[in-house]
DNA sequence: CTTAATTTCCCATGCTATCCCGAAAATGCG
DNA sequence: CGCATTTTCGGGATAGCATGGGAAATTAAG
């Protein structure tokens, strides 16, 4: 599972490591798949398993479905797949930094299922407006019908 | 799979250098098949797999049914199969080159289990429609049963 | 049958990406 | 606070890739 946010320096051949906790979360896998963001000026990353359930739901597409060529190229035409060096870096293509405006710096901000990689100071400015929404949706947190936990556990 | 989008040059003997990553892609296979694209001015192209996928699909239906002759004629009546020189190139027939419209330079798009060979002056006029269809239809990527990612895996 | 044109195969080369080693920085531990 | 381990980052050596050209083999034309 992918946590919490990380800063990465990006050196001349365009080299970024990955952070070391996410590394960890792919779970022995040596690659990583990137593409850039659908709805935001971000990349986001994850592992094999995300990739696989991409597939998935894009094949459940009918071939003529125009949607299925939409996905599938803003997806695979768009992303790619990084194998880490003995250090745990990847070299990144000039189009997807390029895409999220990456120059020497990629914030590396953890979701769960996958990751965002940011122009840090891209990324700064939504952080208030991403606070206040999720304050607001506080409510969707709670369980609908988890049984309650016990006083003393064990 | 077939990721990410390159470019290649088309040389006065009509040779296509196949992207390094597309020929690792067919594991292993010495060629690669190509045929019209059924719905657009491009060509697409996979491995013995998808073939074999094509050729499923087709033998499901009746001899009389006419659409098996119409399937058939469209993809392997009109497609080749290309083996690799020991550069990783191929020979591509002025009959597929025309469709597409292509002369001196080829745009290679991965689409997953397939990949597109487009003339880029084609192409590039989609991309902006491609992608707004892709973030209208992000939705479809959604998980429905999948179950969470362990928080510490192994 | 001879000659010309085309196709196939093979080698050469500049370029880029990948691998490898090691230093510096950060982190965790006693 | 000091040491050990992990992580990040820089640079050079190496291998792989895209592409051009030429010789041999095949096909077509005269």
């Amino acid at each position: 599972m992918f946590l919490s946010s990380h800063e990465s320096g990006v050196d001349a051949k365009k080299r970024v490591s990955i952070p070391a906790s996410f590394r960890r979360a792919l779970a022995g896998e040596d690659s990583v798949f990137v593409w850039p963001s659908l709805d935001k000026n971000c990349l986001e990353g994850g592992g094999d398993r995300l990739v696989a359930r991409f597939q998935n739901a894009i094949m459940r597409l009918k071939p003529m479905d125009q949607r299925r060529e939409a996905l599938s190229y803003a997806i695979f035409g768009r992303g790619r797949s990084y194998k880490f060096d003995d250090g745990g870096r990847i070299v990144m293509d000039a189009e997807l930094l390029d895409f999220a405006g990456i120059t020497d710096k990629a914030l590396f901000v953890g979701l769960g299922d996958r990751f965002q990689i940011w122009a840090p100071q891209d990324h700064q400015p939504r952080l208030s407006e991403l606070q206040n929404l999720a304050r607001d949706s506080m409510d969707l947190l709670d369980p609908f019908d988890d049984e309650p936990e016990a006083l003393h556990p064990r």
